[in-house]
DNA sequence: GACCTGCTGCGGGTTG
């Protein structure tokens, strides 16, 4: 395996020997031989700076040296700014070999794209959605442009896995295949990837039919050490002059925190994040002192965000970021010395990934949470007397900290949006071609095998209705007027959508705006600008929701993030709670690291854990509210709230527990007993009550069957909802009978 | 107090 390097080109050989390295990396060396093979997938998994790219490019760059013609490399990317770190990284090395590399994205410079359809050859380097433009604008090239296609390589591939836009990248390489007559012969993919959990499932994500094996390569555990720390702060219930506020007190902790270093400061909201980097530079400013915090979102103007990126990648003046997960994946900005959570982050995935970013030259990962929960009154809600975001942030760390697991992608999905989309992609394309044709393509052997055939019948039969396509009387598909209209747009490439921003609207009064990719149910309770509401209507074609009042206590702080939140989490705040312990159990010693606050604040939910008897029973009566406190995943608390709904309550979730007001608890557990004996109640049941179901891009043209079908996969899980019912009910059967014995 | 990603071809103007 030391030798491995030997079997690349000798120019190759060379450039790593003027880089200084002294040997290749772990990864790098295990990587030679089955990209050399062409005959393998590879999954090649390790964390940011581990030198992934080199692993892939060397060997794959060594087999196409002495390629005259045609491009050999096609590199996919979720990220233009990825694509240029590309471009850069990669030039000593293709100037060595005198390789043609093209970054290839709606901003690269027309001249270089012009020289590549003159004389294809080398590495493109390109968007997915600019492979679908030359896919349908100029297959004929493509074909003949990516005939002696040797390698595809997909960076940052997790952030594909599980979404639409992943599902749009396997069908752009099926079909790439399919083009190139390559269905038998595939070309070989190469996954770059995040050291992320279970890696085992990852191949069936990167070819969903399995014509190729996969062989993975991983970073044997790295030996860099995790320091972490979880603070606490106290937001004052009434605000007295002069005082002190949380955010405040977040905002000098920061500034002492990272004056003076590089750093990164999740801050999760865009507001949010612009509100914490002008405290901060602020007090620079009164400091007089140079500022260097600055914030980094999608909102932001391009040219500040490359401003920010390049200060933070040339590592020469103090640098902090606060941001959003626009600095999560990964931009080269170089190791920075810790990384700052700032509220409960929602995902394990997303916080490995974050952490990533910290550690330099080998040194500890740093990851503080800054963590604010309510001072508590009598009419506090029970999610903040049960300190609930602490208690997630503190769950999350034992999740990162004590496994290898994270979240898996739903693959329950269906993705009828984006098979839509590529229909009319392949209509495109071929100007013509067969509904069995695409059937074959598509479903079969293409990335939407969970479509059954009568789905996709009903599918085209609809979109014929509606104009996209039209059957000519030879059998093939056209497209229709409408069909025209959408792909001959720019904006047809892409398959996500910006989501829509629906109104909220009290009387004649508007409140604010609120995007509609969660559940909106009429009846359902909502908190929205601090206080609680319930929904009266959703009118999908003025997109108001109409709200009234609610009474009831005071609405939580903290109301989950907006992003689901997994079973595994719950279950490990339910288990931290149990024990009233949330410490790290590191051989004989249990691992504090919570600051006294945190201590603090994390007793009281405790200590209202127990006092309530929550170890032993789901339910609740709180007041005139009925609660239960299912502890499972959004996807369950969604179900059972909406199937509370469906019988008649006002039922609302809030960090995954479930208040009813003005209702009796046993009325509420009435209901569910009906739940759990009726089978009748199905997911599609409970899709039709939604108003609003065109979530996705293409939505609005699905036929109502299949929309309600995808929605309801998609929101949903009746099957783990009943089971779990059962088991809540059979515990209190139990409880019930220890009482009396 | 909810996150992020991407996108063509062409016409008209200016500059070297």
């Amino acid at each position: 395996m030391i030798d491995a390097h030997e079997r690349l080109d000798f120019r190759i050989q060379q450039w790593i020997f003027k880089q200084g390295w002294d040997r290749l990396r772990e990864i790098q060396c295990l990587a030679i031989d089955p990209i050399l093979s062409g005959k393998t997938d590879v999954l090649i998994s390790a964390s940011t700076a581990a030198g992934k790219t080199e692993a892939f490019f060397l060997p794959a760059i060594s087999s196409i040296a002495d390629q005259v013609s045609g491009v050999g490399i096609l590199y996919i990317s979720p990220l233009k700014a990825l694509i240029n770190d590309q471009d850069r990284r990669l030039e000593s090395l293709s100037d060595l070999l005198d390789i043609q590399v093209t970054p290839w994205h709606g901003d690269s410079p027309q001249g270089r794209k012009n020289k590549l359809k003159r004389n294809p050859s080398g590495i493109i380097l390109i968007t997915p959605e600019s492979l679908e433009s030359l896919l349908i604008r100029d297959s004929g090239w493509v074909k003949s442009a990516f005939q002696n296609l040797k390698h595809i390589v997909i960076d940052e591939f997790h952030a594909f896995i599980g979404t639409e836009r992943g599902h749009h990248l396997l069908s752009l390489l099926h079909r790439l295949e399919h083009l190139l007559g390559r269905v038998n012969a595939p070309i070989p993919r190469t996954a770059l990837s995040a050291t992320l959990g279970d890696l085992e499932s990852v191949p069936a994500s990167l070819r969903p039919n399995k014509s190729l094996s996969c062989k993975i390569i991983k970073q044997t555990q790295s030996s860099s050490t995790l320091k972490m720390q979880v603070k606490g702060y106290i937001e004052s219930a009434v605000v007295i002059d002069e005082a002190v506020t949380a955010e405040q007190s977040v905002c000098n902790d920061l500034y002492g925190l990272c004056r003076g270093g590089n750093h990164l400061v999740f801050a999760n909201s865009r507001s949010r994040t612009e509100s914490i980097a002008t405290t901060l530079a602020e007090m620079c400013e009164s400091n007089t002192v140079p500022n260097e915090f600055f914030p980094h979102h999608g909102s932001l103007a391009k040219e500040m965000r490359e401003t920010l990126e390049a200060r933070l990648q040339q590592d020469q003046m103090p640098t902090t970021a606060v941001c959003t997960m626009t600095l999560e994946l990964g931009i080269d900005i170089g190791k920075v010395n810790s990384v700052v959570q700032v509220t409960a982050p929602h995902s394990i995935a997303s916080l490995r990934q974050r952490m990533g970013r910290s550690g330099r030259r080998g040194g500890a990962s740093i990851l503080r949470m800054l963590i604010t929960e309510a001072d508590l009154t009598e009419k506090s809600s029970i999610v903040d007397k049960l300190r609930l975001e602490l208690v997630q942030s503190l769950a999350m760390i034992r999740l990162l900290v004590a496994s290898k697991w994270y979240e898996p992608a739903d693959t329950s999905l269906y993705h009828f949006s984006t098979l839509l989309h590529q229909v009319l992609a392949l209509i495109a394309q071929w100007g013509g071609i067969r509904a069995d044709q695409i059937y074959v393509l598509l479903c079969k052997d293409g990335p939407f095998q969970q479509v059954t055939v009568t789905h996709f019948k009903d599918l085209l039969s609809h979109m014929g209705k509606v104009d996209l396509i039209t059957q000519l009387g030879s059998g093939e598909l056209v497209l229709g007027f409408m069909g025209e209209k959408i792909t001959n747009h720019y904006t047809f490439y892409a398959v996500f959508k910006t989501p829509e921003e629906f109104r909220i609207v009290t009387g004649s009064k508007t409140l604010g705006t609120l995007p509609v990719d969660s559940l909106i149910l009429e009846g359902q309770h909502i908190v929205f600008a601090g206080k609680r509401w319930v929904v009266e209507l959703v009118d999908t074609d003025k997109k108001v929701i109409s709200v009234q009042h609610a009474k009831g206590g005071k609405p939580p702080k903290f109301g989950g993030s907006g992003m689901a939140v997994h079973d595994v989490v719950r279950q490990e705040m339910l288990k931290i709670l149990k024990e009233g312990d949330y410490r790290v159990q590191v051989g004989e010693q249990r691992i504090e690291f919570g600051d006294a606050v945190a201590q603090a604040l994390f007793k009281e939910g405790a200590d209202f854990f127990k006092t309530a008897k929550l170890e032993s029973t789901h339910f609740l009566q709180y007041g005139n509210t009925a609660v239960v406190l299912p502890w499972a995943g959004d996807k369950v608390v969604n179900t059972l709230v909406a199937v509370l709904i469906h019988k008649g309550f006002g039922a609302g979730a809030f960090a995954g527990i479930i208040e009813v007001e003005n209702t009796l608890i046993d009325d509420v557990i009435g209901a569910l007993k009906s739940f759990r004996d009726d089978q009748t109640i199905s997911a599609i049941d409970l899709a039709d009550a939604i108003a609003e179901k065109a979530i996705d891009k293409f939505d609005e043209y699905l036929p109502q069957e299949i929309l309600v079908k995808g929605y309801a996969a998609r929101a949903f899980d009746v099957e783990k909802a009943r089971a779990l019912v059962k088991e809540l009910l059979m515990a209190r059967f139990k409880q019930a009978k220890e009482v009396k014995l």
